[in-house]
DNA sequence: CGCGATTTGTGCACCTCTTCACAAGCGCCT
DNA sequence: AGGCGCTTGTGAAGAGGTGCACAAATCGCG
């Protein structure tokens, strides 16, 4: 479940704050859903918890990061160092959940050779060597989205079967290669959305608006992190 | 649905290519979604297609900015220029896409009155002032996680009902505010985990791997642009 | 040693979302 | 004008996720 990184974080944090067990209520309302979910989820994995008690934190931490395969730091090379790419090459809150940035890669002749916290760019015709060198099994794509699919290809060919994109594009990858997309400006629209509905709903309180705004079930909007009331 | 903007912009980038009307079918596969679901999608909007033809581009993509609110360009607020409010700052996919970052905001007196692509970054303090005269409508928060609630309360104290939240934290916020949250380690991880997956079936493909990589219907994780195959 | 309080693990019902399949509608060609 | 092919819109079936409610299990305490 793509449920699990956030119940790791949220375990450590509470390895952190001391705890040593956590009911699955606790637990669940750390990371804001029904504890029911949140057991169903846990007994997916094995039965590690103890009834009566609860779960082990430092051992239910383990058994997540196992599952995830995170005992292994993965390395992960990042293409594109522009705008975007210096940020994330600077976050080291990557490091600190099992990623270590390994490569910069750009295609602009200028930029390779520049260091970027302890690492230099080399050039993406590289990458296949790079790859190899740093054993690299995930690749991050910021580059503009006229060049993500060149890129991807790129990846696909010396082997990377996981990729996470920023450009604003779908790619397209053979089967058993693995895409997650960023786009900021699409959870923008869906906040602009949310945004309009409120407003419509407060504007127009008796005719319920228009066929848009009273959509059925209040149109779900997964991953959102709390729903909006009434 | 959270999948509108996705069709908004392979829309744009069809109308940007000169198509005038576009089958369910070929704008699915452009999406990458099934053209059942997508023509489902667009049928809660109303009738906006003609049978044996398709849709009319920019009718449609009228009828969905409309829907999510674009008609009018929102305001947003970043709040944290530090490593990512900087690129974000920088970044012009948002006003091409409706939104405007009209304030920068930061708690760093040292970051105070720096410029950053045109607009003056101003304490976080005058937050009240800010939203008000720029009418504000979303917040984006690029903090570090311990300061993202501080900051959330102060958002939501003056007015605003919609966050985008890039710390890897929970917000607690009222009923009726809008969070939603990027975190890019999460994302990692979850690549991480298919990752994992992968090589544990080709290590073991005769015993099945443990109890987590065989777990029941190969463990969705929607969101995912392209299922890993077999 | 037994009992009650507490918490896990799970069967079950519900509900949403997805996908198939097809009738209805539209335009084009003859 | 009529038929034919193509595409939309939608009913129905299927799948999957969610939450309730409760039995089973464990610990602490008398
Ligand atoms: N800046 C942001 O905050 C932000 C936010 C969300 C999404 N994005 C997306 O992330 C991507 C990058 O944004 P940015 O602001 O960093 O852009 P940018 O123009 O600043 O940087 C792009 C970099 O990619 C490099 N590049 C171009 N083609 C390449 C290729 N074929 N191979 C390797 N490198 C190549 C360029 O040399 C440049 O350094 C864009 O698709 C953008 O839409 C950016
Ligand atoms: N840098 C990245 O690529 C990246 C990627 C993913 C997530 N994040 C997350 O985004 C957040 C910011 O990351 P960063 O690398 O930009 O950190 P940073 O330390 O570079 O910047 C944080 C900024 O927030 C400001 N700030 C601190 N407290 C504040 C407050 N109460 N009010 C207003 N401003 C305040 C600081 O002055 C600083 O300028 C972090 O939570 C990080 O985990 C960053």
């Amino acid at each position: 479940m793509s449920r699990l990184p956030e119940y790791l974080r949220a375990l450590h944090a509470l390895a952190d704050a001391g705890h040593e067990t956590v009911s699955s209520e606790g637990l669940a309302s750390a990371v804001g859903v029904n504890s029911a979910k949140l057991r169903k989820d846990l007994s997916h994995l094995g039965s590690y918890g103890t009834r009566g008690v609860g779960y082990d934190v430092a051992l239910l931490i383990d058994q997540i990061e196992s599952v995830l395969g995170l005992t292994q730091c993965r390395a992960v090379a990042l293409v594109g160092v522009g705008n975007l790419g210096h940020a994330l090459a600077g976050y080291d809150g990557f490091a600190s959940r099992g990623f270590q940035i390994a490569a910069l890669l750009d295609a602009d002749p200028s930029r390779v050779g520049e260091e970027i916290h302890g690492l230099v760019v080399r050039h993406v015709d590289e990458l296949p060597r790079v790859v190899a060198e740093e054993s690299i099994s995930i690749g991050v794509i910021a580059t503009p989205a006229p060049a993500a699919q060149a890129v991807a290809d790129q990846l696909v060919a010396v082997g990377v079967t996981s990729i996470l994109n920023f450009a604003p594009c779908v790619l397209s990858v053979p089967d058993g290669v693995d895409v997650r997309k960023v786009d900021l400006a699409i959870e923008l629209q869906i906040l602009s959305f949310h945004e309009h509905r409120k407003a419509s709903l407060i504007a127009l309180p008796a005719t319920g608006g228009s066929a848009l705004t009273a959509l059925p079930g209040g149109l779900a909007t997964p991953d959102t992190q709390e729903a909006i009331g009434t």
